[in-house]
DNA sequence: TGACATAGTGTCTTATTGACACTATCTTAG
DNA sequence: CTAAGATAGTGTCAATAAGACACTATGTCA
């Protein structure tokens, strides 16, 4: 190195291929709600490594056409289901040298939170087979590649201890729902019920619902239809939900 | 690309430098306490680019030594202050085309938190100066280096947050402390005080410190000091600290 | 028109926090 | 030796919010 470099000289000269850099990818976990029952959406890779088996969708940075982190998640969740506005949340970064056959390898880990009824699967180049399984099922039926189950695990942890004190559940039903869906939305992710009156009170309380004016009809009496407000979709209680004592 | 090669033939011919792929790298802001403020260190960049700048103390993930994205936090850190066993927590990655001048790029930034009298700073050969300079004056005081302005504040907002929930700021202080101690050091992070009764109520009934046996004596009532215990030093409340009403 | 099912509420009990005055125990000055 | 000053630490009651659960409300359907 020279002594007296400018920043431009410095930038010319700079070739990154000149360094031994990791690779550096994004892996989702997306979650929706089916059958009383979390689901996540597997590929099977249809490329090396790990060709034929099951991952979390994913791949590289493009680095020509995203501009940020966050569009290259966004773009892969497109990708797989059609959804494009979807609750997104950055999990956690993995990186070492033994995750990757490759080498050296960096991935950061998203989780969306989607509507069962607002996506269409898609199948593109880089994917031949796709499916939703119950998250409770994944470990015991599949052998996801790489540390997949790992950060799978990561991301429906994060899910799961933020049910409890924020109000993201809302982001798995369609935009239109009752009170009674909504807990029990909650209910499934906590794995316990919760009292009635004390979950109406929480969510109406914290004023991030509003009514539709419309109702939902069954064979009883009518719920009526909230929608989220602005702000609502990812609200932090003051404390934690709890279930019966 | 070949149809029917297999894993071994893929891995063997797959070259890292034919890509077009971001750096990666990790930045840290790091945390002490001194004069009833929050500081964070602040390096001056001696190596382009932005040589000159105050920046946080942060680089590249080494791939021959490093083993883990947390060991080149660690690294990093140990370069810095000496310390090596500080909390440390991943707060965010931010990757997009336009933070650093030299292409795509992605941090991932950490915090730590240590005590003030546990480190000597250390001077090494990527900085030629280090200062710990008050958090809330840094944008008023320094214009930092690429997005690291940013940086620094999802990480002090992190830990702001966390303060009202968790146990974190005990990482702050020496291994013993008092309750009072303790109790000065979640109020200058709050930027409010606190009911003494209540705070000492909350972090004595979640069980996580127990008494040394000895006390700090001053020129009145001697008090009791306390250490953390294994798990506490990140310890979650069920609900959130208030201030005063 | 009455049974049923689910939506939604009234209200009491219980748990936890906030407020704040009080007691305890040290040092230091005289 | 004692009283003043200072900070540590506690007792206790009021205020707040959640849990429990019975109750009312409003629809459908036979």
């Amino acid at each position: 190195m020279s002594e007296q470099q400018t920043e431009q000289e410095f930038l010319a000269s700079y070739n990154i291929h000149d360094y031994d850099i990791p690779l550096t990818s994004v892996d989702m976990a997306i979650f929706t709600l089916h059958d009383e029952q979390v689901h996540v959406l597997l590929v099977k890779r249809a490329q090396h490594p790990a060709l034929g088996q099951w991952a979390l969708p994913g791949g590289f940075i493009d680095i020509s056409s995203d501009k940020t982190l966050e569009q290259t998640a966004q773009r892969k969740l497109k990708e797989k289901t059609g959804v494009d506005t979807p609750y997104l949340e950055q999990v956690a970064t993995t990186g070492n040298h033994h995750r990757d056959p490759r080498g050296w390898s960096v991935t950061v880990s998203y989780f969306a939170l989607i509507a069962h009824n607002e996506f269409q699967l898609q199948k593109d180049a880089s994917s031949d087979q796709v499916v939703w399984v119950p998250v409770d099922d994944v470990s015991s039926t599949y052998t996801l590649a790489f540390d997949h189950q790992e950060i799978l695990q990561q991301c429906y942890e994060r899910l799961r201890n933020k049910v409890q004190y924020t109000s993201l559940p809302v982001n798995l039903l369609p935009q239109e729902f009752t009170l009674t869906e909504l807990q029990k939305t909650f209910e499934i992710i906590l794995g316990k019920s919760v009292e009635k009156k004390s979950f109406r009170r929480r969510l109406l309380d914290a004023d991030i619902l509003e009514e539709t004016g419309s109702t939902r009809k069954g064979s009883n009496r009518p719920a009526k239809l909230y929608r989220v407000k602005p702000e609502g979709e990812s609200h932090f209680f003051p404390r934690n939900i709890e279930g019966p004592r």
